[in-house]
Parts: C-alpha cells; sequence; structure tokens
DNA sequence: GAGTTTGAAACT
DNA sequence: CAGTTTCAAACTC
C-alpha cells in the first residue's frame, strides 16, 4: 500500500540566498558565510550573491585554503539537500549517491565538499498540503514494517477551523538530477557530471510552479489518504499512533523496540500498561514492569539487529519545556556522535561546530521578510531577516540567543551614530538590518522613538517636554494642533533657550529613554513610577514601549513583570528568529502557547513595514532533554513506597493519581533523541502578502523520517496555517 | 466629543 | 530630595 509519489513537486529553486538560514548545513553554512562575507574574503571574490545574483559568488576552495575543510567539519548528512555546483554542472553532494549500498561515507562527502564550489544551489521540493481533518498519511511500501511516511504526533493545530496549510517546500533532491557513481566516479569529483542540465534557477516562478502544482496534486492524495485510513484502520494499526502523545512518545516508545512490529503489538506499551493496571499489588506491578522491561530491552535488540541500517537520527519534537520554548534547540552531545563510526550506511557525521545557539529560548519557524535577507555574516549565530517585534520601538528584543557583548555594542552604536548610518536601509528588504559584514542590527531606534507625527499642546508652546515633539527633538508640523507654538524654527531663540533649559533640569531629557542590556532585551533607563495602573496602561512608560518594568521601576503593585513572562522565539535549530514575549501561566498547555505565540506572530507580521514573501521554517537538531509526559511506570517508580501504593489503592485513587501524575510535564531524558540530528530541511511557503493574511494558527508538528532508505532524520516541522481573507 | 484619570515633567 | 502642580496623553463614557 503505498502513494504514489510521483505526484510529488519538485521545483528547482536557488536557495543560496537562504542558505544562511538552513541549519542543515550549518558548518557549510559558516563556511560560506565567512567565506563570502569574512575579513578572509578572497580578492576573487569580487561580488556578494544577492538575491539575483548568486551565481557570481566565486567560491574556490583552491583560492581560499578556509574552505577545505578538515576532517572535523562535515557537514550534516542531509539526505534532503542537494548543492551543486550551479556554472558547471557538478554535483557537489549527493545524498543517494550510491542507491544500492546507501552508502555515503564521510570522506565521499569531503569529496564533494572540496570540490570547486562556484555557488550553492538547492532543490526544493513542496510538500503535500494538508487539511484540518486529522489525517494519517500512509506507509509506502518500504515503511510497511511499521514506518510511517510521516507520522503527525502532535495535537492539531487549535485555530485550523477554516484555515489551509502553507504549502511547503521541501528541500529534497530531484533523482533527474542526481546519479549513481561508479567507484571511479567517485574517487574523483572531478569526474562528476550532471545527469541533465540543471535549469537556471528562479524562486518565485520556481516556488510559484511548486506551489500550483502541489494545490493540483494535494486533493488527490489526500483522498487517497483518506481511503487508505478508512480502508485499513491505519490509526490503530500504526504502532506509532497506538501510543502518541503530543511529546512523541509514540515514536520513543516504537524506537526502543517496544512497538516494534517485529515484536509484535502485544508488546506494547499500551498493553503492557493494561495489564500493570490490572495487577494491583505492588509486586505485581514490579513483575509486569519487569517483564516489560524484557520484553522492551529483547525488543530494542530485535530491532537493532532488524533495524540496523536505520539510524535514529531523531529530533526530539517540538515541546514546550521549562523555558516555555517551543521547540527543542539543537545541541550536540557525546551521544550524539558516539554512533558516527558504527555503521557504513549511516552517515550521522560529526558536527565539529559550537552548535551552541542559544538557551531554548526559540522556537521552531522563522519569518524572513525576504531571501535578500541573506548572508549576513554572523559568527556565532545566524544572522536573522524579518525581525518585527511587538513592542514599539520595533527593536528586536532579542536578535539571537547567543548575543555576545560586541554585538550589543554595535547595536548601541549604531543609534547613537543613527546619522551616520542609513546608507543601506534603503533597500526595504534589508530594512532595519545591517549588511555588511557586521552582525549588528541596524535599528534605529532613535528615529523610530521620534516617530511620532503631531501634538496637541496648549499649554507649554510646545518648549516643554510634555511636548512630544520637542521631546523627541523635532519641529511642530503641520499636523499639530498645538497652541502658541514655540517648537519651529521661527521661534529659535526662544526655542534653544528651552532646550537648554530641559537639558539642566535633565541632562539626559532628549536622550532616548531606552536602553539595550547586556541580555539583548531592551529596558527603560530609568523606569517608570506608576502607581495605579498595574503598568498595564500606556500611560506607562516601559508599557507603552512594550517593554517589560525593570528593578530600574519605582511602580506599585506593577504586573507589567518577567515573571509572568518568558522569551520565546523562533528558530530552527541553530537558526535564531524572532522573539517575542509570550506570557506563560503555570501548567499552560501547547495550544494556549500557541494561541499566545500566534497573536504575536501574527501582530508582528502586521507590524512588519516590508512586504514579506518568503516564510521559511528550518528545523534541525535534536536535545537531550525534552519536555514529554511521565509514563506510567515513571509514575509508579516516584511511588516508591508500598505502602503508599496500597493506600492509594484502598481508596481508588492510584489510578487517579496516576493519571493526574503522568499528565504533568517534565523534563526526561529520551536517549534516542540525543543522537545528533544530522539533517534538516527548510520549509518555503510560497509567496504571501501579510496584508492579506492572518495566521491562525502557528505550530503544527510532524515527524517524519526523510529518508526511508538509510539515516532516517526524523525532523519535526513547524506548520503555519494562513487564513484567507476576503 | 466631553470629561476624567494618569504619571512624567515642571515647579516649589 | 520630597511634595505639589502642571501638563498632555490616555482613557472612559
Amino acid at each position: 500500500m503505498s502513494i504514489n509519489n510521483q505526484q510529488s513537486c519538485y521545483s528547482f529553486v536557488d536557495l543560496s540566498p537562504v542558505i544562511n538560514f538552513t541549519s542543515c548545513l550549518m558548518p557549510v553554512q559558516t563556511k560560506i558565510t565567512n567565506f563570502l562575507h569574512g575579513d578572509n574574503r578572497p580578492s576573487t571574490l569580487n561580488q556578494l550573491p544577492s538575491q539575483n545574483n548568486i551565481g557570481s559568488a566565486i567560491f574556490d576552495k583552491t583560492e581560499d585554503p578556509k574552505i577545505n575543510f578538515n576532517k572535523n567539519h562535515y557537514f550534516a548528512y542531509n539526505p534532503n539537500l542537494y548543492i551543486f555546483d550551479a556554472s558547471s554542472h557538478h554535483n557537489l553532494y549527493f545524498p543517494h549517491n550510491n542507491p544500492e549500498t546507501n552508502d555515503f561515507s564521510q570522506q565521499d562527502e569531503m569529496n564533494h565538499i572540496n570540490h570547486k564550489l562556484d555557488s550553492v544551489s538547492i532543490l526544493v521540493k513542496k510538500d503535500i498540503s494538508h487539511d484540518n481533518v486529522q489525517q494519517q498519511e500512509p506507509f509506502d511500501t518500504e515503511q510497511e514494517v511499521g514506518m510511517p511516511k510521516y507520522s503527525n504526533i502532535c495535537t492539531p493545530p487549535t485555530h485550523s477551523n477554516n484555515s489551509d496549510l502553507f504549502g511547503m517546500v521541501q528541500i529534497q533532491p530531484d533523482s533527474k538530477y542526481l546519479q549513481t557513481l561508479t567507484p571511479t566516479q567517485k574517487n574523483n569529483s572531478s569526474q562528476y557530471s550532471p545527469k541533465s542540465n540543471i535549469p537556471t534557477p528562479n524562486i518565485t516562478q520556481a516556488i510559484s510552479s511548486a506551489s500550483d502544482k502541489m494545490n493540483q496534486c494535494a486533493f488527490s492524495e489526500q483522498q487517497q489518504f483518506k481511503q487508505l485510513i478508512n480502508n485499513n484502520n491505519y490509526l490503530n494499526n500504526n504502532p506509532i499512533y497506538s501510543n502518541q502523545n503530543a511529546f512523541g512518545l509514540g515514536k520513543q516508545e516504537y524506537f526502543q523496540g517496544v512497538n516494534n512490529p517485529i515484536n509484535g503489538f502485544n508488546s506494547s506499551l499500551s498493553n503492557n500498561l493494561q495489564n500493570i493496571s490490572k495487577n494491583k499489588t505492588h509486586e505485581n506491578i514490579k513483575e509486569e514492569m519487569k517483564k516489560r522491561q524484557e520484553q522492551l530491552n529483547q525488543g530494542q535488540s530485535n530491532y537493532q539487529q532488524n533495524y540496523n541500517h536505520y539510524k535514529i537520527n531523531a529530533q526530539s519534537t517540538s515541546s514546550i519545556n521549562s523555558q516555555a520554548s517551543i521547540s527543542s534547540t539543537s545541541s550536540i552531545n557525546d551521544q550524539s556522535i558516539s554512533n558516527q563510526n558504527n555503521s557504513n550506511n549511516n552517515v550521522c557525521l560529526k558536527i565539529n561546530y559550537p552548535l551552541q545557539y542559544g538557551n531554548s529560548n526559540q522556537m521552531h519557524g522563522m519569518v524572513v521578510n525576504s531571501l535578500t535577507s541573506s548572508l549576513l555574516a554572523g559568527s556565532s549565530s545566524h544572522s536573522v531577516g524579518g525581525i518585527y517585534t511587538a513592542n514599539k520601538l520595533n527593536i528586536p528584543i532579542s536578535m539571537t540567543t547567543s548575543v555576545n557583548n560586541t554585538i550589543v555594542e554595535e547595536k548601541e552604536r549604531d543609534f547613537k551614530d543613527r546619522n551616520q548610518q542609513n546608507s543601506k536601509d534603503s533597500n526595504s528588504d534589508d530594512e532595519g538590518y545591517d549588511n555588511s559584514n557586521k552582525q549588528a542590527v541596524n535599528i534605529d531606534m532613535q528615529e523610530f522613538a521620534r516617530k511620532v507625527d503631531f501634538c496637541k499642546c496648549k499649554k507649554s508652546k510646545c518648549l516643554k517636554l510634555y511636548c512630544e515633539c520637542f521631546l523627541r527633538g523635532n519641529y511642530c508640523n503641520d499636523q499639530c494642533i498645538c497652541t502658541e507654538c514655540g517648537n519651529n524654527d521661527k521661534n529659535l531663540e526662544e526655542r534653544e533657550k528651552a532646550i537648554d533649559e530641559a537639558k539642566t533640569r535633565n541632562q539626559d531629557a532628549f536622550n532616548l529613554k531606552f536602553q539595550i542590556t547586556s541580555n539583548s532585551t531592551v529596558t527603560h533607563k530609568k523606569g517608570c513610577h506608576c502607581k495605579r495602573t498595574h503598568c498595564l496602561k500606556k500611560y506607562c512608560e516601559c508599557f507603552n514601549a512594550g517593554l517589560k518594568c525593570t528593578n530600574n521601576c519605582k511602580c506599585e503593585e506593577c504586573r507589567n513583570t518577567q515573571d509572568g513572562l518568558k522569551t520565546m522565539g523562533i528558530s530552527g535549530g541553530g537558526t535564531s528568529g524572532l522573539n517575542t514575549l509570550i506570557k506563560v501561566d503555570e501548567d499552560v498547555n501547547s495550544s494556549e502557547i500557541n494561541s499566545q505565540m500566534l497573536q504575536s506572530i501574527d501582530y508582528q507580521l502586521q507590524q512588519g513595514p516590508t512586504e514579506r514573501k518568503i516564510s521559511m521554517c528550518s528545523s534541525t537538531g535534536t536535545s537531550g532533554l525534552q519536555n514529554r509526559k511521565r509514563t506510567r511506570s515513571e509514575v509508579l517508580d516516584q511511588l516508591t513506597s508500598k505502602n503508599e501504593i496500597q493506600s492509594l489503592q484502598q481508596t481508588d485513587q492510584l489510578e487517579p493519581e496516576i493519571r493526574k501524575k503522568k499528565n504533568s510535564l517534565c523534563l526526561k531524558q529520551n536517549p534516542q533523541n540525543s543522537q545528533v540530528n544530522s539533517g534538516s530541511q527548510i520549509k518555503i511557503k510560497s509567496s504571501y502578502q501579510p496584508n492579506q493574511t492572518s495566521y491562525n494558527s502557528f505550530e503544527q508538528n510532524f515527524v517524519y523520517p526523510t529518508s526511508n532508505k538509510n539515516g532516517a532524520n526524523f525532523q519535526s516541522t513547524t506548520v503555519f496555517h494562513k487564513k484567507i481573507q476576503s
């Protein structure tokens, strides 16, 4: 039972402008970025890539030793990614270079990447669409053993009514551009030749084309899904779904072997739980758990024997952890690389790269304003594009999660020297961003803060700081309806005097009241003194600026604090993106988070001064810790006292207690998820205009193996939903 | 649109 | 520095 994949929509797109966001290519990306924009940029590189001109970037390893990756600089194996040399059509990276063995060794990769790289291009495939009906997707031929092609293991979006899913573009190799290599060819990258001429990339056209095709086939595929489900009781037979929860437990248990179909479903966790619940004594519980553990071990053993070719580069699913982030962050630990040499069939490469991109205050997904927000150099993190925050200062609350002092200084200098920094902002696509090789964001705080249009002063003659025009250093203008205005060029003497007086009273009278702290957050310098409004009205200068009150404030009964808020952001693995403040209460669930996230995203999108055409989600990485629900066994383990369990049993409270604790979230280590997820993907939505679109659902998680042969990478994907507004 | 509330700025 | 007044915006009706 398989779906005809021939309907999949491929199109070829040059995504090199956004390779900066491809977390899958972390080291390569960094190399490229540094190469193109770094201090050691070779003189031969006379033209930087741009939205319309990527191919001209000369990228020749022979002239830049930095591009010679040493053995510790592998880039991640990624079956979805396909890089080729656009000028010579030499394929540089063959995810499936040998279909017979699926062998893709590190050396292969090295050979490829060391090959002359004139430009980087990526093939994208538009993913299938989904409607808002809970749907399950089929096994394909190879997945009849139980590996789903796709599995949605997350709660369905809460705002899915009347929405249609963004078509997602998934980077995948197109087989027609791939070739099977002979051993000779493998050993000599210069002999590579393309199967066919690769068309000139045109991202707009390609995405548009992919979108059209996608729409054409989506309905058909969905019909097939539904039919499949109806005919085959798909849900019940899918080991993934049998124990699914929103945190990937099903997946986890499956790969522990518990639900491995090799062992039969009798060993499934659910059955074990049923057995456990029927046996009320502590001893029986222990015994059952021991049995279960044995089964699990056996299943795991069987699994390893029979599925050795699967490298479970499982990615932790998007989750909400204690820091209220929606996403796992990329992190590489020792476990991540422990298996890298275990199998030739698995290319679980070590990524020797500082994947310390933050502190989990990230979530999947990123909104970029344009593909041209590309290739900003960043030493420790990816640059981000299209950051539009909800605070009125329009300052990215947290540009990256690994901002260092240098960057902060850059930002501060930016707004201090606002008049000296504006040349590159004329390009609307790059508005607000320094396009130089500095990472600093060229957010002109002062300029923005001076944006008020007019005043209505009656008694101050507009020569007191009461007048916002005056306060912001502006003359009053045509729109002002002030009385006896002295704040104009016909009253310079008195105005200067007023300015001096104001400065005498307060040296910083005309300076921006806000600052960027070392946390890369924006705060009010002096703080507010609100008494009655809990700092939740615009009377409060902090609140009015969209900022939280701080210790600098002397307000009373303040509710505008960080306590009730946690920073959340958008990221793919390693990427940093839109960070915003989301109110997070205790025991908040993902739906609520999503809802608030959505609102914020929606708002921020609306605030965006430019028309963004592309939304992009990237995901990768895995983390040792993730938040999931406790298992029953874990709950029982916590009830260590036999008396305690018996006591609960006698009052019929055991089951409720277990249910209660089982449903509570906790950080749990999922060992399988600790491996490096080397694969990744970029999801690119075809063009949209945020002015006409609001997002009524933000996050949905799909986890699916991106390769059904080897190096099966499980990916979680953030999916945007949009609501078409008529 | 009129009246009230608010907290920063101005003043004492 | 502390208390009071002024002020224009925020807010309410």
